[in-house]
DNA sequence: AATCGATTAAAACAACTGTTTAATACGATC
DNA sequence: GATCGTATTAAACAGTTGTTTTAATCGATT
């Protein structure tokens, strides 16, 4: 009379648990009663199994790094020899999808997204760890098609600018929920989404492109 | 001895320091207790005065709008004879630099950001009062940049991607001030990325114009 | 069957939350 | 100067939080 989903070991349901907590109400309106009472366990067993309700948080990041990565692989856009515009739009396609996952363990953006609008002390890890090799690799690909005389400081803007496009998606959310639900009303959809962010992009880029070859000619 | 800013009546007090810490905090990690000691009142006053913690959270709200209309009048892109292209220029760096003040009185659109990224039932107000007629008056300035023959829903697709660029610096502030501080050191390090969103999204709108025209023709 | 460590459980802890109470002080009006 | 509504205060309220404690239970080893 102890087991409903007693195949699962304690400290998993809890991490399990956690995880769709966490990235529903954030780390500080989280709590660990809630977490408990939906893995069906003791209130102790947080402190018991993770030490405190902040460990655990961060065990919930790492976990779902992996889980993300898993899902959502990124090896279709490193071979270094296909077109940057196609890697491009494989790279925006990939990372959009990954923002508008909602299923069950695909809630790593959500977290994510959380900690950089509302950091804790686990950003500084998630920023080497995830985003800052994401970024790097960006570059690499936007790099060929704005071409060498860019300064950095206008590639920065420009990798901001496509990060921003995504992230709208995600962080304004609530925005277009109630204005354009259309947008992202199934997967196909998300995928012009996509699709637009990715043209958008590599004309503004190579417009920039152009005129960095006029000035310096 | 119970005046040092005793000129400002306490319900003013209690508003300004309100301002602050919704703010930093957002609505729930907010406190009153933290509220009245900066406006140096009593924990009661907040009720006294506001009924409820809510109660003066949308006041705070309201209030933080009539502050940033009156920072940042949009009057000088609302004439519709001057070119959309400058139009759309003078309307992003007006958008951005409301965003990136960070001023006494400029909490506004972190408040407002923190609103839209974790919503309260103030959300639904916000949106029809301030954020639906900026965009309209958005989809107004970009419409003659992208033509007449693009549909709604691609038009929707770049007001959200120029929207993102511009709310990146926002949002994800926590990753450029560690990753890409130089970009928003001082004022005019922001009026060059304002100037460079506002070109990036104009290349990126004629270019789908010129498709676009291609593509019935 | 007894023993020992690991696990679970209920209860209590101390700190903090928004809100209310009840008493006091103040300032104008009569 | 007494009176009355307003404003301010300290204290308490009831609820929630993360964490700890203490005891009970389980399972394998001896």
């Amino acid at each position: 009379m102890k087991q409903t989903n007693a195949i699962e070991p304690v400290s998993d349901r809890l991490l399990h648990a956690a995880v769709e907590v966490f990235a529903e109400y954030g780390f500080r309106d989280a709590t660990v009663r809630d977490i408990c009472s939906r893995a069906n366990v003791n209130v102790a067993s947080v402190n018991y199994y993770f030490r405190s309700k902040e460990s655990l948080y961060t065990q919930v990041l790492a976990f779902s790094f992996r889980e993300a990565n898993r899902l959502y692989p990124q090896d279709a856009f490193l071979e270094k020899n296909t077109p940057s515009e196609q890697r491009l739009t494989l790279f925006i396609r990939n990372f959009l999808n990954k923002l508008m996952d909602d299923s069950h363990l695909g809630l790593h953006s959500k977290l994510i997204t959380r900690e950089i609008a509302d950091p804790t002390k686990a950003l500084d890890d998630i920023l080497k760890v995830e985003i800052v090799p994401q970024i790097n690799l960006l570059e690499e690909i936007i790099q060929p098609i704005i071409g060498i005389k860019a300064d950095k400081l206008t590639i920065q803007r420009c990798l901001l600018g496509i990060y921003g496009q995504c992230l709208m998606f995600k962080h304004s959310r609530s925005i277009i929920d109630r204005l354009y639900p259309e947008l992202i009303a199934d997967h196909s959809a998300i995928e012009t989404c996509a699709e637009h962010i990715a043209q958008f992009s590599i004309a503004a880029l190579t417009q920039i492109a152009q005129q960095q070859e006029k000035s310096t000619s």
